[in-house]
DNA sequence: CTACCTGCAAAAAGTTTGCACCCTC
DNA sequence: GAGGGTGCAAACTTTTTGCAGGTAG
């Protein structure tokens, strides 16, 4: 039953072949964006992200990061997500699993909790076969508050 | 195990109370723009409300349609929502139920389909709890193509 | 050398706010 | 008549776009 190893891709392969097969170019900046980027577990803004690649180079400017994060996005990279704090935030996208995971947030400290539960992800298909949808992808968030924030 | 249907307030009383507890005011504006959000079922844009607003009473500004719903949302009456297309939309809440709904919505045309599985809030709740979180209010949203955007 | 890429700043797009006047209680 | 409500326009915020110059292939 174990799935056979054969499409490991690395998220710089991916994105190294989507550039090549739709006549784009590198370039140091972008390197540094898509390093930082994944470098980074969670839930990055482009801000937070601008942040920290200005580490390593201070002169790139903010919309290259949107671009290169809209980049991401398209080739399967990366995943926007809403919140409700106002800012887009970005996170890697399972390139080679099926394993969807879905949020737990924080409403009080803004904490954010990843999981995993496949039957909800089963129960799920099956609503959608029963309206006669074909989904591709699908955001499950709860919101409410963490262990730390309750004692308060 | 029937529940007493003794607090069925309308949304106009809730609203009203919410009203006269916090020392606001009516208003002519108001009052149309709320009976023209529960007169429309869906999940309208502060424009498209505006819009049907404007057939009743073309000089309302655009501003008191936010402040409105707005006022709505706090009041309980109201749930914004944000299904990725940059335009904030509103629902009506359910005051008296506990049936949460969630959404299909398909990225082809728009189609916003409802839908209550009480199963996966079941889950939900599960899986909350294995996190010590306790939950107050969650989003499920799947995307994908509905029936008639699948046969083109 | 030919595009693509970048940084900057201006422009968009959605939402909020300040203000003078109006209206409800 | 006091204080909230309104419309308008300006302000804000987040993201996109136009452009002149830089650079990868």
């Amino acid at each position: 039953m174990g799935a056979p190893a054969i499409e490991q891709k690395s998220p710089r392969d991916v994105l190294r072949d989507y550039i090549a097969k739709n006549g784009l170019k590198n370039s140091r900046q972008r390197d540094v964006i898509v390093e930082t980027f994944f470098a980074s577990d969670g839930h990055l803004s482009v801000d937070e992200l601008l942040e920290r690649v200005r580490v390593v180079d201070p002169k790139v400017g903010q919309a290259t990061v949107y671009r290169t994060m809209k980049l991401l996005a398209s080739c399967g990279l990366a995943e926007v997500r809403q919140f409700g704090d106002g800012h887009a935030r970005y996170e890697r996208a399972d390139v080679d699993g099926d394993e969807h995971h879905d949020h737990l947030i924080c409403t009080s400290c803004g904490t954010i909790v990843e999981f995993v539960e496949p039957e909800i992800e089963r129960l799920q298909d099956r609503v959608a076969a029963d309206h006669g949808f074909k989904v591709r992808h699908h955001k499950m968030e709860l919101y409410g508050l963490c262990p730390t924030c309750q004692r308060r």
